[in-house]
DNA sequence: CTTGGTGATTTAGACGATTCAATTGGGCGC
DNA sequence: GCGCCCAATTGAATCGTCTAAATCACCAAG
């Protein structure tokens, strides 16, 4: 009843289970007949192999472990699609863990991950200095940062986010607002604090031109509703006019609190999000926001971490950066003055 | 330099690998002098435990697959977190795999979890009766159908359908449309066609109501908005004054697609998506949906999953079904005539 | 009829953790 | 001082697969 082992299978095919192995393995230097007995002998028994053992066996498992902030996030969805076609090329299989901001989820993935001895880590890490993630490489799991840059001994793929900053900052300037908030996730995330200098760098060059911070700690549209409440309630002197959002989740959520306030998107408010995800575009008021290229930062990260894995010695640590672009829509078309 | 296993923890410790896996496993026979001296040996050495070979020795492993239609839906990342929760409160790991409405990845990634010999698999399959998943169950992993009502021999969770087809229908019916749409994924899925099939029993019961059927092979934002055109493009005479899609994100799309065509959303087409996901309500036009408890429903998966994997021959099969409940948003408030 | 060679198959250890029966050592009672 | 018992520890077998080395069978050449 138990699933059959290979060597069930050597003994009603009459072979040993080396021959089992080899037909498996290397079916070539087996027999014709053998190998069809041996074959037949494996369907009939419905034989499947078993991993764990392959893997003690060799060494060395064959999965690769993604770790994402927000696997709702369709950003990280697109990204774990760009780095699952490339594994499937190699024959392994990507393992998707969803840290969720937090940590101590992201700890124990890491602690699960390590355990099952994968080839290595893609990870968007909530803390790159993690010194758990630090002991992780030490101890020889080959890791590359996602969506983040590595300062040096690590390999990461990431997507100037200062720049993309600087692109929206320029934008609402441009547009003649002088009053823009910049609303974000926990400021100690470097994509957060990336976006946000970014910004800062145009706002401190413009003249007469106001920053005001929000922080918050969760980045989904619940989150974005609330700020937006928050923003909308201020005295009309002294609300922004325009709203940087770090993502569009959040964005959408400040978008949809502004249309229950009764602010006119873009003329009371002009708003531009982060990441250019698919509902964007499907918003209420067509969302501006800066995109990334988030299938190719996946199929990139796994490229490198595969590099890593084949090349073993000879390879170099390489921090490549993608450039994003300002995709601009109705939530933020409106000329002020 | 390579992972240090439990025989050099033992070695440095002076003990034997015994001693080490008791201190693993049963610390509490172990002499606390001892046992904090392996306790050292561990750390210094950065020992990490091989799940590889515990799962080889243990002939059983601690994940469990779920293998869902689409991550990128809102609805199966909360079915996920749902089933995550529970699995964490079994020391136990979730396997997300993607199958993208795929038999050939959904089959891939059964072959991959069925070789890691996982406890068990919670999968939406793309067709419940694909023999490879007979297949699979008669091998021995335990499976518990998600979202989808297994006749017999499995265990399954799911919402009627069906009533949520009909509580679609019955409003739309009331609130006076007279030729209705539905539009969905693949007909060949079995929700797809209980939904269908239930808003169809209703429109039968109603007088000189019309119901016409559009079939879409993806269900994304970008269908949604494709099927859109090709409904807003037809004479406004044969036109139907109402749609109920199969899922929020073609509703999204097609509400934009609305937009685009200058048709008064719901004056001129009323719209109703199905799992109620957050962005229904941010959308354009606050979208009316029939909601399903799709946290609720990967957790009761896990945990009839569980029961099986635990109860092992005193395991009953069972059957749970919830209730949708249609949530009416602007998307559909108007009342025709 | 023996020797050599070739191709096919078998054998025998790993791999790392777990478990259980077997052993050791110390303390205590008599 | 002897024996006994219990707690602490050890040693060996096991899980399923893979691989390198060893063996086997068979045939051709000498």
């Amino acid at each position: 009843m138990a699933t059959p082992s290979i060597k069930e299978v050597a003994h009603r095919a009459g072979v040993s289970v080396g021959t089992v192995s080899n037909v498996l393995n290397r079916p070539w230097i087996v027999a014709p007949a053998t190998r069809q007995r041996v074959q037949d002998s494996i369907s009939a028994l419905g034989f499947v192999r078993n991993e764990a053992a392959r893997h003690l066996r060799a060494g060395k498992s064959r999965t690769v472990g993604l770790v994402v902030l927000d696997v709702a996030n369709p950003f990280f969805t697109d990204l774990a699609e760009g780095a699952e076609a490339l594994a499937y090329e190699h024959d392994t299989v990507v393992m998707l863990c969803n840290s969720k901001t937090d940590p101590v989820r992201e700890g124990h993935h890491l602690d699960q991950l390590e355990q099952q001895r994968v080839l290595g880590i893609l990870i968007t890490p909530f803390d790159s200095n993690d010194p758990r993630l630090t002991a992780l490489v030490d101890r020889g799991t080959p890791v590359v940062l996602v969506d983040r840059t590595a300062d040096r001994g690590l390999c990461s793929v990431s997507v100037d986010d200062q720049l993309g900053g600087r692109l929206a900052g320029n934008h609402l300037i441009e547009s003649g607002h002088r009053r823009i908030a910049f609303i974000g996730g926990p400021f100690s995330m470097q994509q957060v604090a990336d976006r946000m200098a970014g910004i800062k760098t145009v706002v401190g060059q413009a003249d007469h031109v106001d920053l005001q911070e929000f922080e918050v700690d969760v980045t989904g549209v619940v989150e974005g509703r609330a700020i937006g409440e928050k923003v909308a309630a201020m005295p009309a002197k002294s609300r922004p006019t325009a709203a940087f959002l770090a993502n569009d989740l959040l964005a959408l959520g400040f978008l949809q609190a502004m249309a229950v306030a009764g602010l006119r998107v873009p003329r009371d408010m002009a708003i531009v999000g982060y990441d250019d995800i698919d509902f964007a575009r499907a918003a209420a008021v067509p969302l501006s926001s800066v995109r990334q290229p988030a299938e190719l930062l996946g199929r990139s990260a796994m490229e490198l971490l595969q590099e890593e894995v084949e090349a073993a010695e000879r390879h170099r640590h390489r921090q490549v950066i993608f450039q994003p672009d300002l995709i601009v829509r109705e939530s933020s078309d409106f000329k002020r003055r």
